[in-house]
DNA sequence: ATTATCTATAGATCTATAGATAATGC
DNA sequence: ATTATCTATAGATCTATAGATAATGC
């Protein structure tokens, strides 16, 4: 098995990545994925024995690339609020390059909860210590007087909130009211702004 | 045919809804739904004579059950900022009786978007009407000086996207948290609260 | 007579595997 | 020899309908 035999093997997970994030697993045939990767429906199941196994290799990398950007904390700033700014932009610019992520999760997660569990014990060290520091930063600034009293996780889920709907809603806004691709790169740009405008005036005292 | 004849048509189509929103129009099946209505599978066809066209009946109505509830203006309140309130009030507490309704929404439009052309013509004329009753009121205050500018769709994107996120994470949360429902209660109680604050304080100068 | 309900089944998929053939590496 | 690829197909569903039987309304 040279480097270059891993090519088909790799262009199915491809396809299937593809069509599962479109598509959701029950819609995806293993005969669309062999279509897309230009190969015979047999192979997929050559190389990835079952369409669920297949299936989980996708998702639980999604889930991963999911849980690795929703929370981060920027160190660059000085202020806290300038990292605040940060988390909330990177997050929204992660949701932009790849909008039809959440939607995939949160489907595949609803239709199958039990999915969830076999990867709960793999997420939960590195949220878990994100949010204990941005409490104490928190806190810190609470004490000083600087900013409003709000819990970290009042703050994250406000950050996700605000992000992710305007992506899970933006593709029927734009359909719905027949916007080009260009007046939607405004709207969304405005809608970055007014989150950030909104989560700082928040903080702020 | 009487009106005790409905019955079996009726609890199809309750049958119909329950699954629907619970597995989606894919993993429903027709012989599913004559299970849980108490009846044979050919009666599912015999009353709706396929399974899309019973889907429809039941996407419609929720489409319309959503939208309603959607952008709702209270009339009781006084000042502005009252009825902003209970806007939120209202919304959120729709959604906390209908938490499985955005998330089968959202992925039903997603997987099939042809599905919202149909219906886009019948919403339009309500929400638009809600939205130019709100601008002006915004406007009015904004110009008297009371309250920060903001315009009405920004308004209602924050209030949309801060209370349909929590019900669209809150099963997961609830789940990898293994909390309890009482204590689940308390957690969206507190989350409205922070909601309705962070909102209020967006608005007011 | 008409409407409601059931049994049985044709036809359409779709998954997964068995078995044949081609390609590759030693 | 081993690995990759293909063809063909068994087995499992699932939808939708045909045709038989039961229930209901005049």
């Amino acid at each position: 098995m040279k480097a270059e035999d891993k090519n088909t093997e790799c262009l199915i997970l491809e396809a299937a990545e593809k069509l599962f994030l479109e598509q959701g697993l029950t819609k995806t045939t293993t005969g669309q994925i062999a279509k897309l990767a230009g190969c015979n429906q047999a192979l997929v199941h050559y190389y990835y024995r079952t369409k669920d196994n297949l299936f989980d290799k996708v998702f639980e990398e999604k889930i991963r690339l999911m849980a690795s950007n929703m929370l981060t904390i920027s160190t660059t700033g000085i202020t806290l609020e300038e990292r605040v700014k940060k988390m909330i932009e990177t997050h929204f610019n992660f949701l932009k390059q790849n909008p039809k992520l959440v939607a995939f999760v949160l489907n595949e997660i609803n239709s199958n909860p039990d999915r969830l569990f076999s990867l709960a014990d793999k997420l939960q060290q590195y949220p878990k210590s994100v949010l204990l520091q941005l409490e104490s930063d928190l806190n810190n600034e609470i004490e000083k007087g600087t900013i409003r009293p709000i819990s970290a996780i009042d703050l994250i889920l406000t950050i996700i909130s605000l992000n992710v709907t305007l992506f899970l809603f933006f593709p029927i806004f734009q359909k719905v009211l027949n916007l080009s691709d260009e007046s939607m790169q405004e709207v969304i740009e405005n809608r970055k702004k007014e989150i950030i405008n909104t989560i700082m005036i928040r903080l702020r005292k």
